[in-house]
RNA sequence: GGCGAUUUAGUGUAGAGGCCUAGCACGCCGCCCUCUCACGGCGGAAACCCGGGUUCGAAUCCCGGAUUCGCUACCA
């Protein structure tokens, strides 16, 4: 197995790219740098019925934004493509035939409509040995009638002639060997005529095989399908260089049954896109992590972790240090249930190795939609403001809600806070507060609170009420950072301002 | 229904016969820090699917059952 490790991502533009999908493509790339290997993308769009249009786009510009990159695909190109299956046409024509003329497949003319009959008449109807000589095909209708058939132009399917009763063994390199019997199996569709396009099982062989895959990384889903895969790759000869399976477990929903969807990002509100998507048929938007605000290594590092461990206790780990620790024995093989609360755990952890500077620069665009003009304040102002509340903060978005004060007065005064820390006493304190901030000459954090506390103990008041209350009037509620450090980003002018206009307008509870 | 996979706290997981009175992380609760809210530090509650075996000894091995998930299309 001296095999250089090539590795594919093969989603079909059906739509936008899964948060599950972009996990299978994370394993697959990890595994691809961790070898030294190649990292393709293939785009499956043999389903011509349920392509939609910006779906490719979607699913490049994905990867790109979460750092994924491809070494051969349709934008990158490479000696194996087209990278593309519906302009590999003449590749899948010649492999069918090959299928045909070596008796491995043969033709179907049954109408859906016969297909369903089937099916609905005859209890657990199956395509395959025990039935397909009651079907309409080239092994049960006689040679001329077939050509008949042919010559009139009538569609038909090209099937799988699968033989009966064989075990089947897969080696999947998570699970060991799966074994299912043949008999189990249907004689599965191949190629159609309607649309001269392969089904998923042809094109994906075929591809794998011509662009020398050699670890076939994907969802669990496709596991029922693996040995018929394996019989593909025997029926063309190709068993010797058969690639090894890996089958990824499913990512499931945050509560119930079943796998995760669309619908329970809408339900629960959280992304289940990498990027926002809008619907070009239906024009509905889903909501995706780079516009709720996350940082594409978060999102990286959560999902490596939902179904891998790296085999001690870390946690926050950069794409390279994935790449380096990354390893199949340590993937588990039950489904792992989507956890968006840890998600934005990772997410905070990454914003707070964010540079204070850069992070205001992603806080620009909020402050100007909240009215704020960030040129009036400048980038030093905003950087240090980001600076002092960046520690409370899951999302960027966050920040407007903590720093708001710094760039707004208060507005209102938390009634809660103002119950709690605003008796008859404080108009008159504050006041008292005032003349000590004009008299101060140095308003650095540490001297002033030096003073300040100086003075609150001069005159016996209570420190944490005066405090509270003194809060209360520059940033409206109880909460934030240090009081001093606000105050000396501030200034002292506004400062006054705040403690003058919260006299005024704070009435005392009761 | 058939076939396959799967099963450790609420969630993600560690654990590959004695090191397990089962570890880590998120979440939850408490304490400390403190002018407040956070952050951070410390601590707490919380799990081996069930039943049989094998063994001096099982979360770890065997058998049976159950569970959950997937597949069962001229979709991928």
């Amino acid at each position: 197995m001296e095999r250089k490790v090539r590795v594919r991502f093969a989603p079909s533009p059906t739509g936008p790219l899964h948060i599950g999908g972009v996990r299978t493509a994370l394993y697959n790339y990890l595994f691809a740098r961790q070898h030294g290997g190649d990292m393709i993308l293939r785009i499956e769009d043999t389903d011509s019925q349920r392509f939609v249009p910006g779906a490719e786009d979607y699913i490049n510009e994905s990867l790109k934004w979460l750092g994924i990159k491809i070494d051969e695909g349709v934008r990158e190109g490479g000696k194996y493509g087209p990278y593309k299956q519906s302009e590999r046409r003449d590749i899948y024509r010649e492999h069918v035939k090959m299928l045909l003329d070596n008796g491995k497949a043969y033709m179907a003319f049954d109408t859906p409509a016969e297909l369903e009959e089937a099916r609905a008449t005859r209890p657990n109807f199956q395509y395959d040995a025990s039935t397909r000589m009651s079907m309409r095909n080239s092994l049960s209708l006689p040679a001329d009638e077939v050509k008949r058939l042919l010559d009139e132009g009538a569609q038909y399917v090209v099937r799988f002639k699968i033989e009966p009763g064989r075990d089947v063994v897969v080696n999947d390199l998570l699970r060991g060997n799966v074994t299912i019997n043949s008999s189990v199996l249907d004689d599965k569709v191949l190629y159609k005529s309607a649309d001269d396009l392969p089904t998923y099982h042809l094109a994906n062989i075929v591809d794998d095989h011509l662009m020398e895959v050699s670890h076939v990384i994907r969802g669990e889903e496709w596991l029922p399908s693996a040995p018929l895969h394996v019989l593909l790759y025997e029926a063309f000869g190709w068993g010797d260089t058969r690639p090894d399976f890996v089958h990824l477990p499913l990512l499931l929903k945050p509560d119930g049954k079943g796998k995760l969807s669309k619908r329970d990002g809408d339900r629960l509100g959280f992304p289940v896109f990498p990027l926002e998507w809008h619907d070009p048929k239906s024009g509905e938007i889903s909501s995706g992590y780079r516009e709720t605000g996350y940082l594409p290594e978060a999102v990286v590092n959560f999902l490596a972790l939902l179904g891998w461990n790296p085999g001690d206790d870390s946690e926050i780990m950069n794409m390279e240090e994935l790449i380096k620790k990354f390893t199949l024995e340590h993937c588990s093989r039950s489904g792992a249930r989507f956890d968006f609360e840890k998600g934005k755990w990772f997410n905070h952890k990454y914003l707070q190795e964010v540079s204070d500077e850069k992070l205001a620069e992603m806080f620009v665009p909020i402050l100007k939609a909240n009215g704020v003009n960030p040129d009036d304040y400048g980038m030093d102002y905003i950087a240090r403001a980001v600076g002092m509340v960046k520690g409370r903060i899951n999302f960027v978005k966050d920040l407007w809600d903590q720093a708001k004060f710094f760039f707004v007065e208060p507005t209102e005064y938390a009634a809660k806070d103002v119950k709690k820390r605003w008796n008859a006493d404080m108009p008159r304190i504050m006041g008292e507060l005032v003349e000590e901030l004009k008299k101060a000459p140095d308003m650095t954090s540490n001297v002033l609170e030096q003073e300040i506390l100086g003075w609150i103990a001069e005159n016996g008041y209570h420190t944490g009420n005066v405090m509270n209350a003194f809060r209360l009037t520059v940033v409206g509620e109880c909460k934030g950072p240090h009081m001093f450090d606000i105050t000396e980003l501030m200034g002292k002018d506004e400062t006054i301002r705040r403690i003058e206009l919260g006299i005024e307008r704070i009435k005392p509870a009761e």
